[in-house]
DNA sequence: AATTGCATGTAAGGAGTTACATGATTAA
DNA sequence: TTAATCATGTAACTCCTTACATGCAATT
């Protein structure tokens, strides 16, 4: 008999990684941590402050960073830095397979259901295929960024990669797009 | 002063609608609609029981889905059928643009931070290109069976273009993995 | 008779977002 | 001086998954 049955097992953030991995380059703050993530792998990757000073306190208490002092101004913010036991874990997480999470597609959900009001459902299709477009365009121009500002960098073909894999994933997204919306053209209109 | 916030502005599941649609083709019990979930929308989008038995108790009470006798066997399943207000808020949330949810990609995550094991890495992009092109196959192999089994219905190529959208995001990613390791080869070796 | 599948739910807890609260520093 | 930005956190809440509990029906 159990009267508390066995805690589930540990669905595991990856925040805390992100900001081993974000430490790699050098010390910072929360903040500052937040917007390295912007600019590197914010087009497939966010955080919130709600997670990401949560876990960089966690992160302290299990020693896997450690406050640096902050000379100059702004002394007031806590700097972090990865320790060699931060490194470990990092190296540890990077080389376990990836958990393939379900993906979730509200639009592909509305398109499924593109009977019920055609028109509308080719409307989202169109404005996904601008987005995309746009989109696409916008990695492109970062993708230029990075090669001529951090050239040289090891670590600069596997960023690449990663922009590589969104501008890819926003070509097949615009291409798919223009494809179903002729699909949908054909859609008997059926009332409610 | 305000000792209770307000409440934030309802993320809004998606579930019930789910469930909705999932009634257009005639009424079914949660069980039936949790399949039903599975063999049409699955490659983009799951339920669980703990989410659709919930949502459905709540469309009942909301008067979107209504119970109906069920005759012969198992008529001790609930089953459910989609009312007219049912109708009504499945389609004012068809036309509502989808909110884009944010990307999380953590194979991408490993690959930004490759530099950490490089050949870890690369064992992870190969793996996910067999399994990209496995699913690319198993998608197209169900597109066969539905344009075979379902000729004719209305729906059809609406939900053709799911799994177009799914066999192309397959071949895209695959292609991306076959780039990705050439690159990957590159980066230098460095230990922790 | 026993096992598998059908069927309906609840409990607990993790993950994550949004909004709020608070203050220091810098720039206009 | 005032506004914007930097900076750190907490509170409340939603979403969702996993695990559990329970029982009936059909199959072998």
């Amino acid at each position: 008999m159990k009267v508390k049955p066995d805690p589930p097992p540990a669905r595991r953030s990856r925040t805390p990684y992100v900001l081993l991995g974000m430490l790699l380059p050098g010390p910072a703050n929360g903040y500052e941590l937040k917007r390295r993530i912007e600019t590197s792998v914010g087009h497939f990757w966010q955080e919130s402050f709600g997670q990401l000073y949560p876990a960089l306190a966690l992160l302290e208490r299990q020693g896997l960073v450690r406050q640096v002092a902050q000379e100059g101004a702004r002394a007031k913010a806590r700097r972090f830095a990865i320790t060699p036991a931060g490194r470990k874990a990092l190296a540890s997480w990077v080389m376990t397979p990836p958990t393939p999470q379900p993906e979730r597609n509200e639009l592909l959900l509305k398109v499924f259901f593109a009977q019920v009001h055609p028109d509308a459902v080719n409307a989202h299709v169109l404005a996904a295929a601008q987005q995309a477009r746009l989109y696409g365009a916008q990695l492109g121009a970062l993708r230029e960024q990075m090669m001529a500002g951090l050239d040289g960098q090891p670590g600069l073909p596997a960023w690449l990669a990663t922009l590589d894999y969104g501008a890819a994933a926003m070509d097949a997204l615009a291409a798919w797009c223009e494809r179903t919306q002729k699909a949908l053209k054909d859609l008997p209109r059926q009332r409610l």
